[in-house]
DNA sequence: AACCTATATACGTCCGGACAAATATAATTT
DNA sequence: AAATTATATTTGTCCGGACGTATATAGGTT
């Protein structure tokens, strides 16, 4: 990168120069020039080395960060904290809809809601330990009228049990109603989705067989401490619902 | 932005200027300044319009970018494309394994290898016309000699069959090995999960019984032209397999 | 040895300037 | 009017410099 006269980028390959830089340097952590857990070398130690700016320094580090490959901190350093470039395939979810995947004009109809203590089997889907106090929502989703989509039970915690009256109300989101009630906000929802068969009780409100198949989801959400404070479990009988996911390739230009 | 004698932030309020910046340009977006849709002032205006640098105002820029409520092109300028900051949450995927959701020492043990022209059940699955010509593999992964996991239909292109024989050797994923061999890049993967029933010679070879509910996950890899260059159907009776998402909420500080 | 302090180190923020590259616009030609 | 070309606009890349702020290190004190 001779650049002596001016920076004019005459004869460069037309490459960004920091581009070219962070494949470089990706390249020597890969073949563990720089260890994983090591310090890589401070931004002037790299402009002397390259004979380039700190900004295409920094900016070749800041790629690199969002690859996940490394990590850096004001006063202390760069530090290298995978070999290969991570966070492949990035999922957004630009709406809560798109997080239910309900269309908006599905609506809850609450069949049951009482307090419970949670049986073993509960606890373990759920994640929490048996005999904790939760308030069951006990509900019954549908697209119009006649036309099930799911049965939902939603576990929220004793103190929120009264947002129980404002289920079916409009077609807000369980959480979003605690939010906007009691002032939390779900930092982290983990879901869950696995197959089973349906029990007799909700087999008959759904119209479907016992046993017959269905999807179960079980979304648990969070706040900033990690408290969970709602747990839903859906379950969907084959061929009512599809959970699609579309993932794209992160644009950090590899 | 008081600012006439110098840039040193004596008396600044400790702040990151960019970051007061992309504050009032993203409540400006929000109450209409800019309406969605529209192309929001130059860079050099809002240098003149703030008393700032251009590094400031490309770095608040770059905040808004990355929440998804404007868009920019080179030559062209800035875009507004959401009123609010989108992608409340984020799913990120460090490695390839996440997206399959299988530890490294799962194992795929090819039962079948053929071209078909594919079925009208079969098209409606993975997406394309009917009589289509597609290159099977069906398979059964394993986690260990006595535990298959899931059954598995791999759909290639007719040119891509040969990669057949790359299956099981080692634990590569199979998208991975066409990315390898042909160059094709996965740029795009769309997962769609839902509940069904496993088929009587599956349910053989899975060790249930026949009719008993399976989680089915149909992934389709497009590359950048949108063209699918794989789809895999994978069948997971109930109990085997767990499909988890975690959410967390995207930390562009707001 | 444990604690505090001064200093050095390294990243973070911010400026001004310059040229490159992509796009949009205006002018020209056909 | 349509197509082409020239020009202006706008974002992208890159430089050198300056100072702020957080962290680590070395030194001194208790």
């Amino acid at each position: 990168m001779g650049n002596s006269e001016t920076q004019t980028r005459q004869g460069g390959p037309a490459g960004r120069r920091y581009q070219a830089l962070a494949d470089i340097l990706q390249d020597e952590i890969e073949t563990g020039v720089y260890p994983v857990g090591t310090r890589m070398p401070t931004e002037l130690e790299l402009c002397n080395r390259f004979s380039v700016s700190r900004f295409t320094v920094r900016e070749a580090l800041r790629r690199m960060i969002d690859n996940g490959m490394i990590l850096r901190r004001q006063g202390s350093g760069t530090v290298v904290v995978s070999k290969n470039p991570t966070t492949m395939f990035v999922q957004k979810l630009s709406s809560i809809d798109e997080l239910l995947q309900y269309s908006i004009d599905t609506r809850l109809k609450v069949e049951n809601s009482a307090s419970v203590e949670v049986d073993a089997k509960t606890a373990k889907m759920i994640g929490c330990d048996p005999g904790d106090a939760w308030h069951r929502i006990e509900s019954v989703r549908y697209l119009d009228e006649k036309s099930p989509i799911c049965w939902s039970d939603v576990y929220v915690r004793p103190e929120h049990q009264n947002i129980a009256d404002r289920i079916g109300e409009d077609t807000t989101p369980v959480f979003m109603v605690i939010e906007k009630e009691f002032g939390v906000v779900a930092e982290e929802v983990t879901m869950d989705l696995f197959a089973g068969s349906i029990e007799e009780s909700k087999a008959w409100v759904m119209g479907v067989k016992p046993g017959s198949p269905t999807l179960i989801i079980v979304r648990k959400y969070k706040d900033k401490t990690g408290r969970v404070f709602e747990v839903s479990v859906s379950e969907h009988p084959a061929g009512r619902f599809t959970f699609s996911i579309d993932l794209l390739r992160s644009s950090n230009s590899d």
